[in-house]
This record gives structure tokens, C-alpha cells and sequence, in this order.
DNA sequence: CAACGGACCTGCCTGC
DNA sequence: TGCAGGCAGGTCCGTT
């Protein structure tokens, strides 16, 4: 489900409900995401004030004076505020209890998510501090990208998929991206040059901010932190349009499997 | 080192 | 109607 867009709007959601909000509990019901939720959470979370709820990449980052909560919506989770009252459905996992009876809820039918604690630095953590830079960030740029795919023969879409080398980028938004850029998606990440680099990093961003405007994609399950689904569906250009004729060219859009994933692209718009 | 396949899960849809 | 198979927004890890 969640790509930056999608965890972006989750933050925006539930970032008044929680700044400078007191924990009174967390209530873990099914600890076996995708790591185990540590069982000392609900001891260390307890008492604490969220000072910021930040972001990097799809991870979200609830600081406290004592540590931060690092969470991960995997493929199928989401947050939502609730009354602390209201009973939990199937695959409501945790609850982060907050004083004046509002709980961060988190629903995660696959458990592919992760919540996770860290006294440190967040951003030093194992799985953080090997992330790319934000795809908003001036270290963004088509020279970067051009300097990070020299002799790499994988193909751009799954360059751009990996965390490591850009921070939140997933499969709707690398195969928009790539639509808006001109560039095929199985094409050799080392041989495009750095004008169509830069290209590409304009269209990541404009893709992603529009996404984030829209308030995400609701494909299947996606819901902000009020219940309401993301509008951006309606602006996908390529994804899942498999023989749909292309809003550019009138040719029929392809679907293929490239690294893994399902791509689709213009075989004529795009090389 | 880069590249690839497998693994972790459930739900939903399709086709026989 | 039932059931098997395929597919889904992520990403780590082990093997080539």
C-alpha cells in the first residue's frame, strides 16, 4: 500500500492528534509483524510525550524525550486515531493509548509493517541510516542519480525502487515517474545520460508531490487517519492500465515484470 | 560487488 | 459452489 505519499498524508493525519500528546499505554496485541514489536515498548512508551512525528522515506519517526517509535506500514498497514474505547477489529495489532482517551491505532492484515524502538539516533538505526536521500531534498538531483547508476546494467525502474539509492519511492510511483520522464523501465540504469537523469528527478518529485496533494493512492485498502481514501487513482497515467491506450500517444499501454514487479509503460513514449 | 530469488503474511479475484 | 492459483502498494537476506 504505502508509498511516501501515502506515509507523508498518514503524518500530516495524525501529527495533531499526537504532538505534545502523553502516552498512558500501548496495548500490542499481535507482536509478529515483520520483525517482533519489542517487548519492552509498552514499558518504555509509557509516560513519554510525542514531541514530532517526522518521516524518512516510508518509515515514520514518533520522537520522545526517551527514544523514538519507528514504524513501517509495509504493504498493507495504516493508522488511524480512534477512541481508545472502541473495540479493536481482526488485524488491529497495536494500540498507542493517549491521555484524553484518543489511541494511534495500527491495522496491518499482512504484517509486513514494523514498529520498532530506539533510545539513539533514529536516523543512525540500522534500518535508516542506510537510506538514499529524500526525493525532496537538493541532494535529489540527475546528477546524483547519473553518478549512482554508473555500471549498473539492473534496470532504471528497479534503481529507482530501492531505498538505497532514493528514499521512498515504490512500484506506482517509479512506473508514473518513468511514464513522465519518456524513459522505459527495463532500460540498463547505466546507459541514460545525465540530461535524462535530470529529467527524472523533476518527474519523481512532481509525481510525488501531486500524490501527496491528492492525498495518496487508494488502490484497494488505503485510508488516511480520518477513514477517507486518497484521490491520486484517478491521475495514474500507466499503473494498471495494462491495454489502455496511452493519454499521451493513443498506443496501447504494456504490462510487463521487470525485477520483480509489475511495470507498465508506453513502448512508444518510452525508451 | 551486483543481481536475483525467496521469504515473510492475508485477502481478493479469476478460472476451472 | 468450491478450490487452486495468481496477484497485491515493501524490503531484508541469502545465494550466485
Amino acid at each position: 500500500m504505502p508509498e511516501l505519499p501515502e506515509v507523508e498524508t498518514t503524518r500530516r493525519g495524525i501529527s495533531p492528534h499526537l504532538t505534545g500528546r502523553r502516552v498512558v499505554r500501548v496495548d500490542v496485541r499481535e507482536p509478529r509483524l515483520r520483525w517482533p514489536v519489542p517487548t519492552e515498548l509498552p514499558r518504555v512508551l509509557a509516560g513519554q510525550a510525542i514531541e514530532a512525528v517526522a518521516r524518512r522515506g516510508k518509515y515514520l519517526l514518533l520522537r520522545t524525550r526517551g527514544g523514538t517509535l519507528i514504524l513501517h506500514l509495509g504493504m498493507s498497514g495504516s493508522l488511524q486515531v480512534v477512541p481508545a474505547a472502541a473495540g479493536p477489529g481482526p488485524h488491529d495489532h497495536v494500540d498507542v493509548v493517549l491521555e484524553g482517551g484518543q489511541a494511534l491505532r495500527l491495522t496491518d492484515p499482512r504484517r509486513f509493517g514494523c514498529l520498532l524502538w530506539t533510545p539513539g539516533d533514529p536516523l543512525r538505526h540500522p534500518l535508516l541510516a542506510g537510506l538514499g536521500p529524500e526525493p525532496f531534498d537538493t541532494a535529489f538531483t540527475g546528477a546524483y542519480l547519473y553518478g549512482q547508476t554508473r555500471g549498473r546494467r539492473a534496470p532504471v525502474k528497479a534503481l529507482l525502487m530501492d531505498s538505497h539509492v532514493v528514499a521512498g519511492v515504490g512500484n506506482i510511483y517509479a512506473n508514473e515517474s518513468l511514464f513522465l520522464a519518456g524513459i522505459h523501465p527495463g532500460r540498463p540504469a547505466g546507459r541514460i545520460g545525465l540530461a535524462r537523469y535530470g529529467r527524472l528527478a523533476g518527474a519523481v518529485r512532481a509525481v510525488l508531490e501531486k500524490a501527496i496533494r491528492a492525498g495518496g493512492t487508494t488502490l484497494r485498502d488505503f485510508v488516511g487517519v480520518d477513514g477517507q481514501p486518497g484521490y491520486f487513482a484517478q491521475h495514474l497515467r500507466v499503473y494498471e492500465r495494462e491495454g489502455k491506450p496511452c493519454e499521451v500517444c493513443g498506443h496501447s499501454l504494456h504490462r510487463r515484470v521487470i525485477g520483480q514487479r509489475a511495470s507498465y509503460f508506453c513502448p512508444r513514449c518510452q525508451r
